[in-house]
DNA sequence: AAGACGAAAGTGGTTGA
DNA sequence: TCAACAACTTTCGTCTT
């Protein structure tokens, strides 16, 4: 699990003595106590079982993460500025406790921010499955998905679409080639919503979403055409040539995935025509055609078709 | 008949003024 | 916000095997 480790300061008092606890995943304020981070906890079993102490060791139901918002500690801090013997407190310590006050009405308004999380996440959960998408994919969405809220982005957009944009977003950055059909697909969203609000997202976050590359989509359209390892195999090779050649940049990365695969099943004997591999690669035939004969020009490759 | 080819016109997203 | 632009798609007639 990562986090940002670029933020030094506290956001609330600017102080630089930023706490972290390992054992309860948090990152906080050393000084104010507001939280930085509350997603590091491993949400996995226990590796070590022992069965004489008759205890299930798995940590399965309610598992810590984003979604709890107060952890049940909703002890009240009285209004009144005075210690627990009646003493006036120092100005110093007010202001740490005005602080505490209001992240404590914070963490009640979180009730309904809470269901609206526990909906989000029923989504991501949906939505992940349907992809082939594993723990860490939702998790990172989830993330991603409290932090749009913070920044107040979910006003006035349904939380479907919100999540469905997450999510593409955290594809993006998490290089998991899914495209954004597919994700419009499973979203029942469309692609022009995803990527605006998407890219919103990303713009508000300063998240950096690393470039698609094409061979990140080759084993997925490999898989669906039934190919042997030896042709992925070629295929990355010729994925790597193109990338030092320049030729990728600017160019749709499945256009160019499915034009090296194309090249690929016909050098390795395992011939796909141009029809087969725009089915499953979402690209018309006549962009593989452009594509392909680039590439056989530009990286000098020959064969029959 | 199937597959490949490429021209031409149309579409939607990006970019820069 | 708008126009220019490149990449991509759709469509369709032609060529090759």
């Amino acid at each position: 699990m990562s986090f940002d480790t670029t933020v030094v300061k506290c956001a609330e008092c600017l102080s630089r003595n930023i706490t972290v606890d390992e054992s309860r995943g948090e990152r906080f304020c050393g000084d104010c106590g507001v939280l930085m981070e509350i997603d590091m906890i491993d949400p996995g079993a226990e590796w070590r079982y022992f069965p004489e102490n008759g205890k299930d060791q798995s940590r399965v139901g309610a598992p810590a993460t984003m979604l709890y918002s107060d952890k049940g500690l909703s002890t009240d801090i009285h209004w009144a500025d005075r210690d627990y013997a009646g003493r006036k407190i120092s100005p110093k310590s007010r202001s740490q406790f005005y602080r505490m006050r209001r992240w404590q009405q914070r963490s009640r308004m979180h009730k309904t921010l809470q269901r609206n999380l526990q909906l989000a996440l029923s989504y991501a959960d949906k939505y992940c499955q349907k992809l082939e998408l594993g723990r860490p994919v939702r998790e990172r969405v989830a993330t991603v998905y409290r932090k749009t809220l913070e920044q107040n982005l979910g006003r006035g957009r349904s939380i479907e679409n919100v999540v469905a944009s997450c999510l593409y977003l955290v594809n993006q950055e998490m290089q998991l080639a899914r495209t954004l059909d597919e994700i419009s697909m499973v979203t029942k969203i469309s692609n022009k919503d995803i990527s605006r609000i998407q890219r919103e997202i990303k713009r508000k976050l300063k998240i950096r979403t690393p470039l698609q590359k094409p061979e990140d989509y080759i084993s997925g359209f490999a898989n669906k055409l039934e190919l042997d390892q030896k042709v992925i195999n070629e295929a990355i090779r010729i994925c790597a040539l193109a990338e030092k050649r320049e030729m990728t940049h600017g160019k749709s990365p499945t256009g160019v995935a499915a034009a090296i695969l194309y090249i690929a099943t016909n050098t390795a004997g395992q011939s796909r025509t141009q029809r087969e591999i725009a089915e499953v690669s979402n690209v018309t035939e006549v962009t593989i055609r452009n594509r392909y004969k680039e590439l056989v020009r530009v990286l000098d490759i020959h064969f029959e078709v």
